[in-house]
DNA sequence: TCCTAAAAGATGTATAGACATAATGGGGTC
DNA sequence: GACCCCATTATGTCTATACATCTTTTAGGA
């Protein structure tokens, strides 16, 4: 059902070394309470006493705490317990190949529909590139178990990414192919859930009106934009799990 | 529209301290391609070299790089790029009424149900507490411009949550409430889409069967379990954006 | 009294050096 | 040739020190 977990923590509970020693005391101070938000944390000078290790490792903790948003760092006055910014969620989306055989289910797909053309007016909303750009235009439907599992429609920008319309989407679906090609990427996701529409019905085998996942990732690399995905999950069937632990 | 944004990198496009300048130019080669996925970085030694600082500076850049996930360090071997974990997006969840309020509409919310009750089987599942502990169920609807925005049902764990059963949530939400109280947590979060069944539809005055976006959130506080939480948007109206750019 | 300037106190950044740790590669031995 | 041991090498961690930077506080002068 899920599909995917991640911790991002390094969760040494019996210290390692003394930095780790370090940032989990301090950090078990945070979570409990005993160090209340705006309280001013021990400088690094008592701090580094108190351990009895130079200021620099002190320093390094604090450094790394603060970038994970649990202090907030000023100089003269100290460093103080930070108001959780909010919850943070750390989010990962495998792609669906791996998802599915993490289910111990067979993975299949196939490609009703793809196409190159050029981008027109509404592509802009999705794919951010200029009208006239040639694109590919990709529909892709996931198997588990011989039934479907999502479907994926996909725009990709062939200026910005090497040789996709030479690439053979029959045999290796689009997601993975660009994975290991594009060598990072900056994305943006968009999850709402929506009744699946006629077409969509027909694709997924369920019916009309059905509550979907729907999850659009918009994907650039050096500021230019990669592909644009639209990913339908049948909504009761699925669900997307995210496990947040503050630290790192 | 938007839940929230986050951009977790500091983007120094000008160089700002040397940290900062080794740091974005190692990322932007890596994020250009210009070092491929498994290709071997430079020494630490020769880094130094590169850019004549110490093997300090440069070692403290590479460790941010590895916890960011762009590179993976080997010792004796040296420092790969790294595949690209999958994605991962940073997911920020604020509370409703500034969601509200971020949306220039005036907010509000009733609660039409609010008692404390032992927590039986069932709610084991949802709350990871023992049967017969106490819990606080309150069913909150938010509302922005006077319409229904999203139905809160919550759980709360008396045991770990000091003066909650004194609270008064016809005043301040109860998310609102716990976010001020409890320092820090740990959390889970499950999304899908559901159905709107009877009870919601009517609560939120949609149809019943209108494809919802289901947001669960359970949170525990140095180990113990503090609130579970059941957020249900009405989907074709509400989003989750999330932001994602690598690099810490 | 009030404004300004200097001192003090905290973090920020960087260095050089030391030792620990782990993987690699090259012997040497059987 | 197979195996084990050790030197080599690159990263991991920590220290002690230095100077920069930014606030707050204090002291002084008009």
């Amino acid at each position: 059902m899920s599909v995917s977990t991640l911790v991002t923590a390094e969760r040494d509970t019996e210290a390692g070394t003394l930095h780790q020693r370090i940032l989990n005391d301090i950090e078990g101070k945070i979570v409990s309470g005993e160090w209340p938000i705006g309280h001013r944390i021990p400088f690094e000078v008592d701090l580094a006493r108190e351990y009895g290790c130079s200021r620099m490792t002190v320093n390094k903790v604090l450094t790394q705490l603060a970038r994970a948003g649990l202090i907030e760092r000023v100089k003269k006055s100290g460093s103080f317990v930070s108001q959780p910014h909010t919850q943070s969620a750390v989010l990962e989306i495998s792609d669906i190949r791996k998802e599915v055989e993490s289910l111990k289910l067979p993975y299949a797909f196939n490609v009703p529909r793809a196409g190159k053309r050029k981008a027109q007016g509404a592509d802009r909303l999705l794919l951010d590139v200029p009208v006239g750009t040639a694109i590919l235009d990709i529909t892709c439907v996931h198997l588990a178990g011989g039934k479907p599992f999502c479907l994926e429609q996909r725009l990709i920008n062939l200026a910005s990414v090497e040789g996709a319309d030479q690439a053979d989407f029959t045999k290796v679906p689009p997601g993975q192919w660009l994975l290991s090609q594009v060598p990072w990427s900056s994305a943006e996701h968009r999850i709402h859930a929506a009744a699946a529409d006629a077409t969509t019905a027909e694709q997924l085998g369920i019916e009309q009106g059905t509550a979907c996942l729907v999850i659009e990732r918009r994907t650039w690399s050096a500021g230019a934009a990669v592909t644009q995905v639209r990913l339908t999950y049948p909504g009761d069937r699925h669900a997307l799990v995210a496990t947040f632990t503050p630290s790192s």
